[in-house]
DNA sequence: ACGCCTACCTGCTTGC
DNA sequence: TGCAAGCAGGTAGGCG
């Protein structure tokens, strides 16, 4: 499941090898796939003779800046995978989009369950973007005229390794909100790029309950979710992601991320911590582990 | 504005 | 062994 550190890396392994690198013709094996433009033939039409500038990443979402402005984003969702391969590399069933680089090389969207979605954008107004307040995702729908690429993140939160996103910040931002940490740490109009995975982890590190409301954190505790939130996150990156079936690198290899977790999937195993069994429950239809010691009940309002 | 729910997809695991 | 149900979860979009 591609969350920040996961997207994070595929785009470093991209922003290496395909930087450059001009695009010369498109294959569409599953139009949906394509979000924008439509149809998939003007996609490809658009996208031929187009030169990778850099690459780097927004919240969940892997952007390729053209060298004309324009950016070619993809959305991984579940299932999906970029993947850098060489001339003679067998084909792969679940190729849903194949990028044709005028080395030989090839740049393939792999995606088995179809959830990812790829998008072609005019440039600008990137800049100043999860400055806001973090307004309800937009609706920025295909086919429904030509967004900058801005404006598709324009609800998006901030992101929680830049540095702009400070404790204070963070602060004011869970300040008024009485949602579940769990499910706001989920709510990427809140923060941008954190999933199922190192929602866990964080609240985990940080000892706090998935079911705790956000309105009843001290200081001390919004110190240590802040901290934690950024601690898994970077971890992750410096392991190259957590894989589990489908996750992998620019170069094809699963990351090493998954066996360092303390509590995802690790259901009825010892806690790291007090040796207690980690346990499941269910969370706004999110599976969410945690170790009921560490991790102590919210005490209900007025008991 | 916010919290909650479902549809979208397919492969793998589980249970009978 | 076979087969169906259950499960995985990011996010658009709908509802109250």
């Amino acid at each position: 499941m591609p969350e920040l550190p996961e997207v994070e890396t595929v785009a470093r392994d991209l922003q290496r090898w395909v930087a450059g690198a001009t695009i010369v013709d498109a294959a569409v094996h599953w139009d949906r796939t394509v979000r924008h433009p439509q149809p998939p033939e003007r996609f490809v039409a658009e996208i031929g003779g187009a030169t990778i500038r850099r690459v780097d990443r927004r919240a969940k979402t892997v952007l390729l800046h053209l060298e004309d402005g324009r950016v070619l984003t993809v959305a991984l969702r579940m299932t999906g995978a970029l993947i850098v391969t060489l001339p003679g590399t067998p084909e792969d069933p679940y190729a849903r989009v194949v990028f044709s680089l005028a080395d030989g090389r090839e740049l393939r969207y792999r995606d088995v369950r179809k959830f990812g979605r790829i998008g072609l954008w005019p440039g600008g107004g990137l800049r100043g973007i999860g400055a806001g307040r973090g307004t309800r995702s937009r609706k920025v729908a295909e086919g429904s005229g030509r967004y900058r690429i801005g404006e598709v993140f324009s609800g998006h939160g901030p992101e929680p390794l830049a540095r702009s996103f400070t404790l204070a910040r963070f602060a004011a931002r869970l300040a008024g909100r009485r949602a579940k940490l769990k499910a706001l740490l989920l709510d990427q109009s809140f923060i941008a790029g954190v999933g199922n995975i190192y929602a866990d982890e964080a609240l985990w590190r940080a000892r706090l309950h998935p079911l705790r409301t956000a309105d009843t954190l001290d200081e001390r505790d919004l110190r240590r979710l802040h901290r934690a939130i950024r601690q898994v996150l970077r971890e992750g990156i410096a392991n190259r992601g957590a894989s589990f079936s489908d996750y992998v690198g620019a170069d094809g290899e699963p990351g090493a991320n998954a066996e360092r977790l303390a509590v995802y999937r690790r259901t009825g195993q010892p806690c790291f911590r007090c040796g207690r069994r980690i346990e499941r429950i269910v969370v706004g239809q999110r599976s969410t582990h945690y170790c009921p010691r560490c991790q102590r009940e919210p005490v209900a309002p007025g008991a």
